[in-house]
DNA sequence: AACATGACGTCGC
DNA sequence: AGCGACGCCATGT
């Protein structure tokens, strides 16, 4: 599979989000330049399952805070215990204070 | 080479 | 405000 290095980059954004924060498949995918590539981003974290080293996916939601992704986990529950782990409270598989701990790499990373 | 699919996003009704 | 359809780009068959 060509162009691999996409993942790679999707990952390497992914894995420099600090613990207690969470972003969005259409921020990376902007910050990566495919603003509108937000399904490759989640199709990148598909496959983020089973690489190395693993990918702090449940840090990653869709726009609305969803956890879209949550039932793509090992334990569809796992990610809300993860995310609870690391203080950021979800509710009804949706982030609370979104915003509050919304991490964009494009401002973050600033190029 | 073409078709079908996908952890999203945006526009339209 | 809630639901449906289209669009985007890369992957797999």
């Amino acid at each position: 599979m060509p162009d691999k290095d996409f993942y790679d980059q999707v990952y390497q954004v992914v894995r420099l989000i600090p613990a207690g924060r969470v972003t969005s498949y259409g921020a990376i995918a902007a910050y990566l330049g495919a603003k509108s590539g937000s399904r490759m981003v989640g199709y990148a974290m598909n496959n983020c399952t089973g690489i190395e080293p693993p990918v702090p996916a449940h840090r990653v939601v869709n726009r609305n805070g969803l956890l879209t992704g949550k039932f793509h986990f090992h334990p569809n529950s796992l990610m809300e215990e993860m995310l609870a782990s690391e203080g950021i409270k979800v509710e009804d598989d949706k982030v609370i204070d979104f915003k509050a701990v919304y991490w964009d790499p494009s401002i973050e990373l600033a190029l």
